[in-house]
RNA sequence: GCGGAAAUAGCUCAGUUGGUAGAGCACGACCUUGCCAAGGUCGGGGUCGCGGGUUCGAGUCCCGUUUUCCGCUCCA
């Protein structure tokens, strides 16, 4: 593990060296747990993006996209069930350094409790045996009317601090009740506090005119609003969906572990509606297309494994991660989740707009269900880097860095180096530059050693050298260096485009789905 | 947010008991070589994360702060 972490923070220095990754704002010291992208990571980047919204957009007929605005109305979060969600009260143990949900341990307490009941009635129901009336009993036994009075009274007070938000209230349950840490076994509590996992600002320019609105901690919600504007509009039949790359924004309490968790990060979310009762085989569906599509860039199938959610959130009725075997372990990439109807319901319920959809076939109308793929664009680039960084011992002593990222996600995809920057070699190197530019991004190179300019492309992961020596005058031809293997090729100048572009292609990618 | 550690050139680091900064690589120009990096000459680049304090004098000692890493915690 030791290593695995050295291979982590170089994967992460050389993102900075090559233009991939910088942090952001860096001549200030930087923002914690925010990255900018560079020349090279922003072509990575796209280059996924791509992969993504071809796969889904182009493939499927019955799929569209859409571009919401990252500001949406603050009622789309208390549908969504983000305002409650993401606003967690907390509380810290100084001994024991352990935070806790405050509502968590008041709920504990409140199970310990119930336990105490439960043990009352079953030492009763074996003193008893089959004359025991346990109605009668958990209304008489004194010792049982005691802990329920203790419940009510507590359940009563915690549910009145909850729905208050009254953080005092709740720090004096847990002072009252004498919950001690489970660490520690002090009751030596912080008071407690709150943690909105939404960025917040204010819409409007006068001061008692605005509006409290929240950055989207989650791109879903775009496409649940717009839900029938798109099916309206596009005519578009159950079962479809609707795709979307974007940003959201969380505050997180910890975000580390370089770009993993990120307070700004992107993802690209397709939303598939479904009619209610069908919606676990397409579930399954997506699944098992997802994790074709991971496995399609042949960074290895031995990297990835399902994770099922034993605990689902509120919204869902199954849900698994495809997690990706980054240097820290495996991690999760992608989310499947079947949402049931409840984004749907929800903004109906609270727009008190009718969001329906009328089925042809069944001649009736239903509240759609939905199973959602949700990947992060960030952590797809990270697998993608970490999967392709690769330290080389070659013959000789020699060693080298080499990305060996799948050629169509290569931020560069040829590199033209004339062999000696003479004699009239640069000036054919650029017309080869100039005959490949408007298909594959190309660069040229004619400084250092030419071996040195080959480690230089091996650095950011690029497929193919191209090398124009004194022969190329007359017989037209050059040496193509590959990056994988290292080895080399003569072929003809006007074969070069076909071998470029057919390696970098999209669509032969897109085949293997 | 808590605890621990760290922060010196683009990268990796050195910097003696406090006496106003170095190396290698990288980068730029020129020369040389010419198919798997690290030849030669010259050059650019750092107010030592930031802000205070102690001192005649702070990269070095003290306090605060920011960022990063590790461990907790949190994670739709």
């Amino acid at each position: 593990m030791a290593s695995q972490e050295e291979v982590f923070k170089k994967l992460v220095s050389h993102c900075k060296e090559y233009g991939f990754v910088f942090p952001s704002s860096e001549i200030y010291d930087g923002l914690a747990a925010v990255y900018d992208y560079g020349q090279n990571g922003v072509e990575l980047k796209n280059n996924i993006k791509k992969y993504w919204w071809d796969s889904m957009v182009l493939l499927h007929e019955n799929i569209v996209g859409i571009d919401a605005a990252i500001f949406m109305h603050p009622t789309t979060w208390k549908a969504s069930g983000h305002v409650d969600a993401f606003n967690d009260p907390l509380i810290d143990n100084r001994d024991s350094k352990k935070r806790y949900r405050a509502d968590v341990l008041i709920e504990e307490q409140l199970a310990k409790i119930e336990e105490k009941i439960n043990k009352e009635v079953e030492k009763a129901r074996k003193r008893f045996g089959d004359a025991f009336d346990e109605q009668k009993f958990r209304e008489t036994n004194p010792r049982v009317l005691e802990h329920q009075k203790h419940f009510d009274e507590l359940h009563q007070r915690y549910s009145d601090a909850m729905n208050a938000m009254d953080l005092e209230m709740l720090k004096q349950i847990i002072v009252d009740e004498e919950i001690v840490c489970p660490i520690s076994g002090t009751r030596n509590w912080t008071d407690v506090r709150q943690f909105n996992l939404m960025f917040s600002t204010e819409m409007g320019s006068t001061a008692d005119g605005t509006t409290k609105i929240y950055l989207r901690p989650e791109t879903a919600q775009g496409i649940f609003v717009n839900f029938l504007n798109v099916q309206k509009t596009g005519r578009m039949k159950i079962p479809f969906g609707i795709a979307q790359i974007g940003k959201a924004f969380r505050n997180e309490i910890v975000a580390r572990q370089f770009i993993f968790r990120m307070r700004e990060f992107e993802q690209m979310e397709m939303q598939f509606f479904v009619r209610p009762g069908e919606e676990m085989q397409w579930f399954q569906h997506w699944k098992e297309f997802r994790l074709r599509w991971h496995k399609a860039l042949g960074l290895g199938d031995n990297k990835y494994r399902y994770h099922d959610h034993e605990k689902l959130a509120h919204y869902a009725n199954a849900a698994t991660d495809i997690e990706f075997e980054m240097p820290f372990g495996f991690k999760e990439v992608e989310g499947i989740h079947s949402r049931t109807n409840f984004d749907l319901s929800q903004h109906a319920k609270f727009s008190g707009k009718k969001i329906e959809y009328f089925d042809p076939e069944l001649n009736q109308s239903y509240t759609p269900y939905v199973i959602e793929t949700s990947i992060g664009v960030d952590r797809m680039f990270l697998s993608v880097l970490s999967a392709a960084y690769h330290e080389e011992q070659l013959d000789g002593g020699d060693s080298r860095v080499v990305l060996k990222l799948p050629p169509v996600l290569a931020p560069v995809k040829a590199c033209v180096m004339p062999l000696v920057k003479k004699d009239g070699l640069p000036e054919k190197a650029r017309e080869i530059v100039n005959m490949l530019k408007f298909d594959v991004k190309t660069t040229y190179d004619e400084k250092d050693s030419i071996g040195k300019r080959y480690r230089r492309q091996d650095a950011v992961g690029t497929p193919f050298c191209i090398t124009v020596d004194h022969d190329t005058l007359n017989d037209n031809c050059v040496t193509i260096r590959y990056r994988d293997d290292m080895r080399q090729e003569r072929v003809p100048i006007e074969s070069l485009h076909g071998i470029i572009t057919d390696a970098v292609d999209m669509k032969n990618l897109l085949r293997k789905l």
